[in-house]
DNA sequence: ATCCTCCGAAATGTATACATTTATACATTT
DNA sequence: AAATGTATAAATGTATACATTTCGGAGGAT
């Protein structure tokens, strides 16, 4: 079991909410459930740092990223401004093609929807809206930010409500993109991104 | 020597263009360079990877990161997202001490312009900038995005031309931040960051 | 009760040794 | 001459052992 591996394994119990904010990681216990030695698992523990996953302080123990509702705030303040940058320039650049994969897309997160891989399909969504930018770095910075937002969902056990409006938005969107309606597009996700915002914000202490 | 420090180390090495795009940085070399053995190295290196200084891949040696143009492009685009918003945000909430402390950069920054300093004032004054806004995420981002610009400028020998007009956009946009002029100060450093762009691209090869 | 101080247990950091993978040079073939 | 295959050297990955630092509770002073 490589670093990789450990860190993938990882990442996926703290998006699901596993382990939760602020829960820490101890080397030996991971070391001891791969059975490798701590060496791969601090690799591991680099690798999860670099993409946000958790705060990893020199002789203090790795803990899973725990931010304070105006350290969310600027995440999805950010979220905002790159999500709607990549729509634009999405709609501007789309291609026929591009439309049959979001259709598809759409599809399979409506279908998901309810169950407890929601987010799963909500991100293969947008990205697929997304995609046509062709804008990989600004596409893995999104990715980073809606990662820090689903551990804290997942974390706080945040059950999406308002399912119904959130999937009609999806819709709206695939319309606005059809129609190259890049204004009412760009309108639509912000709101959307604020929904989920208010969505967390609510369910965080403080 | 900890890893921390190696890491510091290599990036300044990097930044000043000692080591340049695309060279390869081998795990026992710098041991031997640091005397330490390869184990906090390894860390350094991810620490490194971490902040887009250089590309890890497994079983691979570490390389400093080489950006084609197409992705140095997006990288400006990216700056001048995230650094027009920064600075309109922090005309929202600009204060008279923050007036004080943007002058007092620019000033230190038109000293060290003609040496080879010139790019950590740059930086220092654009921060002073962007502070008022308090998004430490976000200043935290256009940080990154501004060392990924700087080791391909420092790599390719890039000279600042066109010093004076440089400067003078530096006192435009602090007396358009005096002023509260939001839109004035935005199109500053929005023409400001493509001039950049355009110094780099131009200096590439391809 | 609350706050220090100190000490032992436990966690992290590092060196060494060895395993595994990659890279370079050279021979062989087309 | 270019391309392919192979062996040797060199680099990276990992386990173990030990050094260093932090954490948490016992004990005493306020």
């Amino acid at each position: 079991m490589s670093a990789e591996k450990i860190a993938a394994t990882l990442e996926a119990d703290i998006v699901s909410g596993i382990f939760r904010p602020g829960e820490e990681l101890k080397q030996g216990e991971i070391a001891a459930r791969f059975s490798v030695s701590r060496i791969p698992v601090r690799d591991a523990l680099q690798l999860m740092a670099a993409r946000g996953l958790i705060d990893l302080e020199r002789n203090r123990r790795a803990r899973v990223i725990d931010l304070s509702p105006s350290e969310i705030d600027e995440v999805y303040h950010l979220r905002g401004l790159l999500e709607t940058d990549c729509l634009r320039h999405a709609i501007r650049q789309l291609e026929a093609d591009d439309l049959v994969k979001i259709e598809a897309a759409l599809a399979h997160s409506s279908i998901d929807a309810a169950s407890d891989r929601w987010a799963d399909g909500d991100w293969a969504f947008h990205k697929s809206l997304y995609a046509p930018a062709k804008r990989p770095r600004e596409l893995s910075m999104v990715e980073d930010l809606r990662r820090t937002c689903r551990i804290h969902i997942a974390g706080y056990g945040v059950l999406p409500t308002l399912t119904d409006r959130w999937l009609k938005d999806h819709e709206d969107l695939v319309a606005a993109m059809r129609s190259r309606a890049e204004n009412r597009a760009v309108d639509i996700l912000a709101r959307h991104i604020a929904d989920a915002r208010e969505t967390l914000l609510a369910a965080m202490p403080g």
